[in-house]
DNA sequence: ACAATGACATAAG
DNA sequence: GCTTATGCCATTG
């Protein structure tokens, strides 16, 4: 695994609860504007056992973007509401009230220096 | 090094 | 609002 993925886990760790941000959102903390699929490639490949609030990572539109819907889109969307995300009638979360700001690069450099 | 892949993003029809 | 097409990035065979 490389560092990126490394940083990726340790930035949606970082995710408050309740809260909600899209792939693209990650990438640019990351340094990678356009490195959003790598994002959820990072997430796709979770490893088992390891405690990583990937529900709270959904695209760009507000929405479940899993492509593995057999398991995983009706697991992230029960347990987003068990946050107390809630999603709207088009299955879609308010970003106004659920995006989470991020951390500021202060924080973001701190998080990659301690390791 | 090249080609293919994937839990994205955005623009266009 | 939904479907297609194109761009982007890191990983893998």
């Amino acid at each position: 695994m490389g560092d990126f993925f490394s940083r990726v886990y340790r930035l949606v760790s970082m995710i408050p609860k309740g809260k909600v941000v899209s792939y693209g959102q990650i990438a640019r903390m990351l340094g990678s504007p356009h490195g959003a699929r790598t994002v959820g490639w990072a997430l796709h490949g979770l490893p088992d056992g390891t405690y990583v609030p990937w529900q709270r990572v959904i695209n760009s539109q507000g929405r479940i973007s899993t492509s593995c819907l057999q398991h995983d889109a009706n697991l992230q969307r029960q347990l987003l509401e068990a946050e107390g995300v809630v999603f709207d009638e088009g299955d879609r979360v308010n970003w106004a009230v659920y995006g989470w700001e991020g951390l500021a690069w202060a924080e973001l450099d701190a998080l990659w220096h301690a390791d």
